[in-house]
RNA sequence: GGCCCGUUCGUCUAUCGGUUAGGACACCAGGUUUUCAACCUGGGAAGAGGGGUUCGACUCCCCUACGGGCUGCCA
């Protein structure tokens, strides 16, 4: 393949952007960016029955919180449809294709006859030889001559070379009576005008290949380099339906996973390179190859994606964070940050972004620092407070007022005065926990303070140790 | 029905004729520890079944089973 490298993405937009769709997204993205290539997008409309604006808003949502930008404007299927038709006339003219006066009722009973004699049901239309002077003032849909024998190989990238024999393509329509073009016509056509040199795809499109290379053969036209990739099942290996984990990538937005995560993934998920678990974009589009795409499905699993989030969480910069953290809450229609709750959740950060696999976990993790005074304690916190943890919480107050506010002078102190009670800092973590956030799993209460400061500290400490006396 | 594709631990996968079949997630046990997360150590866990080819098959060929796709004037 010479010249520079265009893929595409092409979905319907008849729904919102499933996971499936998004991993070919995802595979043209890194393709075209691991080769310097293009990415372009194009919005298969042409079912104005099926498509509507708010499908293509989500998908093009989707592509923009997934990161896969894609190169120029999204190409609209359905505005080509002059073009597509040129073409089917073009190839009227040529003789390579020929205008079919059959009725659907009599397809429908050649189909029906066929199978009861067990024959092969594809169509065989009488008109494909008939001269254009014996046409009758009906309505037509345009057929394009298939080659009546011998075989033709898809050379796929990831299948292999698949042969299937030509007496399997039938004489598919390219226009319909109403002069609209059918799919496998634009499809082919589209790819061409727009320069598409590598055809990545769900492995439904295998063997429409051949149909589309029929179209390719006829023109004249170079073919492109075919890639079927598996699709995505179910966890229990069925085909991926609403049940299982077939929900828009935008419900995977709100369930708080980051995009880089999902990258992470999702490129994984029938893709490998060696023993690389957990890459950049970077890694990815230099390691991405098509030879490397394994060819049978993979079965989404929600565990494994949530440990390279958490990962990915935790190697993102806390700013880049914090912004993709406030992408979240407006998603799920959360009140965003105030200037103070940024502020305090930037400092935070370094000790949250690594116990949090999604984004409502980091949020749940900051309660500390989200919470205002007086905090008040869960059940299971407050347990810890007792006369004799509120007399070591009053006593450690004491301390913390002239001590350095530093991550060695503050463990000092609150291990010496756990000593001075015959205990280990472990036991005065309890109450000094429940006293900080009112619960009980929280980040190191070190850090707690380190992060809500002095004066805060000392207040909360203080209103524990006064509770219940 | 016809045609096409697929099948390695529970899951994602490595292996491209010779390995004690490796890694990751998950799981179990132990350790570290200030709760959680993380981390460290160890453990169980796989070539769908049957025939070939070969000195030797997860790997190549055939059959079967199972799963998936296409077979439209849907995309």
């Amino acid at each position: 393949m010479t010249g520079p490298v265009v893929t595409r993405f092409a979905p319907s937009p008849t729904g919102y952007l499933h996971i499936g769709g998004a991993r070919t997204a995802l595979f043209n993205w890194l393709f075209a960016r691991g080769h310097a290539g293009k990415f372009l997008l194009r919005i298969e409309d042409t079912d104005r029955a099926r498509s509507t604006p708010e499908a293509t808003q989500a998908i093009l949502d989707g592509l923009k919180w997934l990161g896969l930008d894609h190169d120029g404007a999204a190409v609209s299927q359905f505005e080509r449809a002059p073009r597509h038709a040129e073409v089917a006339h073009h190839l009227l003219a040529e003789g390579k294709a020929y205008k079919c006066f059959a009725t659907q009722d009599e397809i429908e009973t050649f189909r029906e006859t066929a199978r009861a004699e067990a024959r092969s049901t594809l169509f065989q239309s009488p008109w494909r030889d008939v001269p254009p002077d014996q046409h009758p003032d009906a309505p037509y849909v345009i057929r394009i001559k298939a080659p009546r024998g011998g075989e033709t190989v898809i050379a796929d990238r990831v299948q292999g070379n698949v042969t299937i024999r030509n007496d399997q393509l039938d004489d598919m329509v390219l226009l319909r009576s109403d002069g609209t073009p059918v799919y496998m016509l634009a499809v082919a056509v589209d790819d061409h005008d727009m320069g598409v040199t590598h055809v990545i795809r769900g492995d439904d499109h295998l063997n429409n290949a051949a149909r589309q290379m029929m179209i390719y053969a006829a023109m004249g036209w170079p073919l492109p380099v075919y890639a079927h990739i598996p699709l995505i099942h179910g966890p229990d290996g069925k085909k991926l339906s609403k049940r299982h984990g077939a929900l828009g990538v935008d419900e995977y937005q709100r369930m708080g996973y980051p995009a880089a995560g999902m990258r992470n993934y999702l490129a994984r998920l029938g893709w490998s390179h060696g023993d690389d678990e957990f890459f950049t974009d970077a890694q990815a589009q230099a390691w991405f190859e098509l030879e490397a795409i394994g060819r049978s499905p993979a079965r989404f699993d929600f565990k494994k994606l949530e440990n390279l989030c958490g990962r990915h969480i935790a190697a993102t910069e806390d700013a880049a964070l914090l912004h993709e953290l406030g992408e979240f809450l407006a998603r799920t229609g959360q009140p965003p940050l105030d200037d103070c709750q940024a502020d305090l959740l930037s400092k935070a950060m370094y000790c949250l972004k690594e116990r949090a696999k999604t984004f409502p976990e980091l949020i749940d993790k900051a309660a500390f620092v989200m919470k205002v005074r007086p905090l008040v304690p869960e059940a299971a916190a407050a347990v810890y407070l007792n006369d004799v943890s509120r007399g070591m919480l009053r006593e450690l107050t004491l301390h913390l007022q002239s001590a350095r506010w530093t991550r060695d002078d503050l463990e000092a102190v609150a291990s010496q005065i756990a000593e001075s009670h015959g205990m280990k800092f472990g036991q005065l973590a309890g109450p000094l926990r429940a006293a900080l956030a009112g619960r009980t799993t929280t980040p190191s209460v070190i850090d707690m303070m380190l992060v809500i400061g002095r004066d805060e500290t000392i207040a909360r400490l203080t209103d524990a140790a006064s509770e219940g006396t």
